[in-house]
DNA sequence: CCTCGTTTTTGATCTGGATCAAGGGTTTCT
DNA sequence: AGAAACCCTTGATCCAGATCAAAAACGAGG
């Protein structure tokens, strides 16, 4: 019994590091003494509760944080008192980065449910891609990767109908959860409707409605948020403007 | 005769390496002989003309690229022909940033008027920055301001009226020009309504008729592409939706 | 099991900005 | 200079999605 509990520990620890490191390290193939001297400067950090924030904006910049379990959005406060929501940040992925500019963050991070993050100090992040090629380089296509997620939203929300939105957002969740070995077509959303509206520069009221249309239409099954994407060509059609009800958009 | 030339030569040189290596090495204070090595594997490239690219959506990604004089724009093609303006590029600023992640140019830039550029292969940068810990940092610090600015475009897109829009707009522009010693107030807008549009998610008509709205509220002077700001702190309380017309904003 | 607060849904109405239309300016090419 | 091709502006109309309103569904705490 006590063996067994040591295995079992052990085992959580292995999956604990993997996790974490993936977004760091799985695409280059790192090397073990590279891995380990990684997972060296790794903190693991409490569990979060719903509501918890890691870091808040303007707080002073001092780590990254590599989301483990659960989930977690980032925001900033516009001046007029209001918010937008910049992200969902799901396992695997890598939040902060909007600090290392001017050394203080850029968002708040909030975790959406109960959720488990490790903490990269930057400093010592920092020293270690200096020795290691292979980690700055993949550092430098982690932060291109997060631009070219920006750049992908601001098309989503300079060009596209409400439709398109809603129809985008759910296929890149289903691609990043496919990208980490999850169901791509079966899923929780842990954040409200109200988030998904302002993520999107949509009213919750919109949300809800388009979510009850696409289910009328056989595109998706939601109970709640649970959500099941029955047709993920028919679905993308829509994110690319090709979906049934568009006359074709004039190029604003 | 001939001396005077050389001394020419020699300044525009000089000139010419401040403005394409200020955005590098500038904040940082690097040292002379890093200075001398960066200024080693920047290529000079011919003078664009209007609408020239120096890089396209999909093209191999090798280099990025320092605006030295002139102006660009940087734009991606959505799945259904039209296309999104993701950015205005001004001298001293980089561009290619999003292509390292896969590789491949996520978008292409087109020069707004005859511009100057020069090209920094990507590789050798990265040698360096390992070589360099102060310039590895001022890489990180560019990947994550250009994060930021994205951000705060997604914020403006996907939040404010098209009012605060354009008032944001010009203000960034200002900025960016101050910060290169140029005039905050009065400045060349090298690219059109439509392309203004197009960025900030607008029609041409509404763009041309806010023009003539602040115009006619004494904020700006407009003559063509040329600017003036009259009034930067009416601007700024239009820009964070305390203007004139705001019946308090909802959020949503 | 009930109560109170929050979230979600649905319906009715309103509006900011898109779209359509058309005239005058400016640049480019021949 | 003449013409073809944009670019910018202004006016009139329209509509996707916001806003307002209110009922239903949930969920946490007692």
């Amino acid at each position: 019994m006590s063996h067994q509990t040591v295995i079992s520990i052990e085992s959580i620890r292995i999956a604990c590091r993997n996790c974490t490191l993936s977004s760091l390290c799985l695409p280059m193939g790192l090397a073990p003494e590279d891995v380990e001297r990684l997972d060296g400067i790794i903190r693991r950090t409490r569990p979060l509760r719903r509501g918890d924030r890691p870091f808040q904006e303007g707080e002073r910049f001092r780590s990254l944080f590599v989301v483990k379990t659960g989930s977690l959005k980032t925001f900033a406060a516009t001046r007029d008192g209001s918010e937008q929501v910049l992200g969902f940040h799901l396992p695997g992925e890598l939040i902060g980065l909007d600090g290392i500019d001017k050394g203080v963050h850029a968002c708040t991070a909030s975790a959406l449910e109960t959720s488990a993050i490790c903490e990269i100090p930057f400093g010592q992040l920092e020293e270690l891609t200096a020795l290691i090629p292979s980690l700055q380089h993949q550092m430098y296509r982690l932060l291109s990767k997060e631009i070219g997620h920006d750049t992908d939203m601001l098309l989503v929300l300079g060009k596209k109908t409400a439709e398109e939105r809603l129809a985008a957002f759910l296929l890149d969740f289903s691609q990043r959860l496919h990208r980490r070995g999850l169901s791509a077509t079966d899923f929780y959303l842990s954040m409200s409707r109200h988030e998904i509206g302002n993520y999107l520069g949509l009213a919750v009221e919109t949300v809800s409605r388009l979510f009850t249309r696409f289910q009328d239409d056989g595109l998706v099954h939601v109970e709640r948020k649970h959500i099941r994407l029955l047709d993920l060509g028919a679905l993308e059609a829509i994110a690319n403007g090709q979906g049934p009800c568009r006359h074709q958009q004039q190029q604003r």
